[in-house]
DNA sequence: GTCTATACAAGGATAGAC
DNA sequence: GTCTATCCTTGTATAGAC
């Protein structure tokens, strides 16, 4: 019948999401207003309330690219059929995540607020279950572990590092992919 | 003249500085109330303010060990001759701070509200300029630089990670000092 | 769909009694 | 030195006009 209209329906809601992340990125969720969102989208406080019920429901909804893009490297390193190369794919895909300034992940981390905030549902945890499974192998030893679990922790602050500044993105992905890779070597001696 | 009296004058400020970086370091600092940390100090939201003016200064008291502890770490490592006992130093130093909860470092590292505020003053920014310098050595290749980044900011996320539980305090230096050596060692192809 | 106005709760901070 | 009571500001959320 009719062609799709060219007028963006969302482009407030994607105005509003882009701003949110800024300053979540920047501040922290809890310093971060409903007011300031307000302030830096162009919307009015009200405003907001006719995308969403509530504050989480923004602070959810800005993570969702993310939320969704995680077990998706997962879901793809499961495809391959060595566990070096599951361990790339992963890596790989979680670099990419956490380059990508837009994903968040800074935010998925680091912010207490987000962790109580998901912590109600246990598919993020499963996730993790999952992923470090991969990653580790059987029987992992315990450098393994805490090499990732200082991977998984670091990753965000290194992305976002000062040294990264003057680096092309394939830099960035190489030198950070080599720190994945040399934590996650399992012990030698001892 | 007169003996010390054994009364112990900061009894009450001692039990509010502990709950205090429990809270923090449980919900982040933004998150806590002052009726929090009265709430769980035994002492009245007023209270507080006999002993404090503001938030800010509690902030800051709370962390005030881990503000003294980290320069002191970077001047003992100053007094060794070698760069790679240097490294030695600092490394063993951070990660025993790390380890020790009453430090709050993962307060200090994740914290967008304590960056602010310590951004204020220029010592900290000083200290960790001087500390990267004396980790990176002259002239560091990128990998190395990015290599430390991911340290520093994964460190206190694996300090507390589930995989530590088990493990004694001598394993548990040992496998992030070790974190640190495999990150640090300069690139050898590419 | 977006704004104005406002209700309601919580947080930081102060005054003053004891 | 610690408590009670209170003030002011900010934050989340809602009602209703346009």
């Amino acid at each position: 019948m009719d062609t799709v209209p060219p007028r963006r329906r969302r482009a407030g809601r994607e105005q509003l999401l882009a701003a949110a992340l800024r300053l979540f990125l920047r501040d922290g969720i809890q310093a971060t207003s409903l007011q300031d969102i307000a302030n830096a989208s162009g919307v009015t406080k009200a405003g907001l309330y006719y995308h969403y019920k509530t504050k989480d429901e923004i602070v959810l909804d800005v993570l969702k690219p993310l939320l969704d893009a995680l077990p998706a490297v997962t879901r793809r390193a499961e495809a391959h059929r060595t566990h070096a190369a599951q361990v790339d794919e992963v890596l790989g895909g979680l670099i990419e995540i956490a380059l990508d300034e837009r994903a968040g992940f800074a935010v998925l981390v680091n912010d207490p607020y987000l962790t109580q905030l998901l912590s109600q549902q246990p598919s993020m945890r499963q996730w993790w279950d999952d992923t470090a499974a991969l990653l580790l192998g059987p029987d992992p030893d315990d450098q393994t572990r805490i090499g990732l679990a200082m991977f998984i922790n670091g990753l965000p602050g290194a992305s976002r590092d000062p040294a990264m500044a003057p680096l092309d993105d394939r830099s960035r992905r190489s030198h950070l992919l080599e720190c994945g890779r040399r934590l996650l070597r399992p012990a030698t001696g001892t």
